[in-house]
DNA sequence: TTGTAAGCGTTATCAC
DNA sequence: GTGATAACGCTTACAA
């Protein structure tokens, strides 16, 4: 029986025609009954349903999106699934979809142009109803592919106004500006930054512009780490801080580029015996899932990841109705205050 | 030009018979260039990837998914996208796959049957190769749709060789029974288990099992403590850390039923001043991102979630083939051992 | 190795 | 409100 299924293609399935022979109606009936209810008559609504429930009717998405060159599918690229950061934009993002009828399709980059073109162009060939990449960073074909798609595009954890599509995120100068500003306002004045280890990491060298701004504008020195490329960021962040405490004139506060690399510096502060926040405060960036277990706890600044997954999904949405859709969405992001700094 | 595109269905698209009538063949010819590319001549397929390149052609994967019936596509339903614990699984399962050229359908269920069920039915309607689903406990609905579908079923974090889907998993009854050895082995002689806090939890309940069976064989009481339920696990664990601490006979050594647990555990035992590993050592299960920046870092037990994730991928793509595919995949979960224990 | 013809199951279009 | 008919872009089946 599973063989003589898998050999004529499609023997014995329930179709549409299947449903409208048992509710007595036409097979656009049927089609309507799904899609647009309120042009089917109570009468026959119920008469199909009551198919559908008998046979166990499943709509064949694949030839309603043939039909109507746009299936009910939604393709985004991130740049990893499994790290702390991009983990809740894609639950965010996943849930409002399905709540709505739609399918998130979902492929990872590693932060490689080559390996998100690939990605949309296999996406493309689900004819999606909309594209959600993250970064404002495509390959030229990428770019070309999407446009001659002609669906929406949409831009996640970056804000650039200056470009076309659909911008959904927040400043990282921003965020370097309030963590100095943070500290400032504390009392600290010597206030070093330390740079994340992994290369390619463009948008923690903005946050590292905004406190060198800040700095400067307050009338401090800027003073950055950059510790050595290509470490793991925990044992960076171990690495900045024994440096930077060895210094000659230790700062009283560091901001991190993220929380992996503050938690290295969290360990080797104390393994140091420098008191937290007594001898050093310190500040990091992400709300990664462990900042309230360390010891002490991480102050940091938490980026809207659920509500950048939340937002695109909206905007996805919206976009395939009449509605005119916001194209510029900046959020912000929130200092949690804990006891580090 | 784009309300246009819009508005006759694929008008203007660059199709397989756009590439056929550049290279001067047939459309069927163009089709095996890319399915069955041994099936076409040299010369041909030459001027085939030409015209390709030359026009910029997508496949439309839906067309193909409708024609064969069976689409280059799998679902996949994890509990939850952003936990500690799935997303290794994901992006493992997702980048074998995108490898192979398949692409991955994602949802989350939240531990709902009927999460899992509605995601099922939606993924149902694009013809997906295979469904990888999480845990062996489902709708009756969900087993019947699936059946019915005849494809192949895999389930994954969890191992039930009585049941008939592909199973990859681990013993979490052995994960308690390793924990309980470990630190018997080290001498430990009053071990507890910290229940999880979270309702609805069974795997861990199997640890737990593992633990007691454990206890009694070496002729030693188990002690199970159950945390209020509902609690976020890193307040259950400290909750658990307090109340065990101050009984009479505190435990030597304690065992939580997962790293959360175990982090909140730690913390309150720093604070309360009790010395870990000295007046107690603890031991988690998960190997969280986080636990080797505890302090002092969690010596837990770590479950193989990148490898259930590819190996899901690899027995997907197997099931395509002609291959015999093994249906019992039992994998082993590692301890590691760092200063907590 | 290559081609022809006939679907796959749905929706767009137009007519009633 | 309802239906007949013709796509949608590809692959299967069969023939040459």
């Amino acid at each position: 029986m599973s063989e003589d299924k898998r050999k004529r293609r499609g023997a014995g399935r329930v179709t549409l025609n299947t449903v409208a022979r048992h509710a007595q109606v036409s097979a656009i009936t049927v089609s309507r009954y799904f899609n647009q209810p309120d042009q089917v008559s109570p009468e026959r609504r119920e008469r199909i349903k009551a198919a559908v429930d008998e046979l166990g009717y499943v709509p064949n998405l694949v030839a309603g999106g043939l039909a109507s060159a746009r299936g009910r599918i939604v393709g985004m690229v991130i740049p990893n699934i499994s790290g702390p950061i991009f983990a809740s934009t894609i639950q965010g993002f996943s849930d409002t979809l399905n709540r709505h009828g739609y399918q998130l399709l979902l492929a990872s980059s590693y932060f490689s142009v080559e390996q998100e073109e690939s990605a949309v162009r296999a996406f493309l060939g689900w004819s999606p109803a909309a594209l959600v990449l993250t970064s404002h960073f495509h390959s030229e074909a990428t770019e070309k592919m999407i446009a001659e798609a002609d669906i929406p595009l949409i831009e996640t954890w970056d804000y650039r106004p200056e470009r076309s599509p659909i911008q959904i995120g927040f400043s990282h100068f921003q965020v370097g500006v309030t963590a100095a500003r943070y500290l400032h306002d504390k009392g600290y004045r010597r206030i070093a930054f330390v740079q994340n280890s992994a290369a390619g990491d463009f948008s923690a060298l903005e946050r590292r512009d905004g406190y060198s701004a800040t700095m400067t504008e307050l009338g401090l020195e800027p003073q950055v780490y950059a510790p050595q490329e290509g470490l793991a960021p925990f044992e960076a962040g171990k690495q900045a801080m024994q440096a930077l405490m060895a210094s000659e004139r230790p700062p009283q506060a560091i901001i991190f580029a993220n929380d992996n690399l503050a938690a290295g510096g969290l360990l080797a502060g104390q393994r140091a015996g420098v008191k937290i926040p007594g001898d050093c405060a310190v500040v990091g960036f992400g709300d990664y899932p462990f900042a309230e277990m360390l010891m002490p706890s991480l102050t940091t600044i938490k980026p809207p990841a659920l509500e950048i997954g939340v937002l695109a999904a909206t905007r996805v949405l919206e976009s395939l109705g009449e509605v005119e859709v916001e194209r510029l969405n900046l959020l912000e992001c929130r200092l949690i205050e804990r006891e580090s700094a």
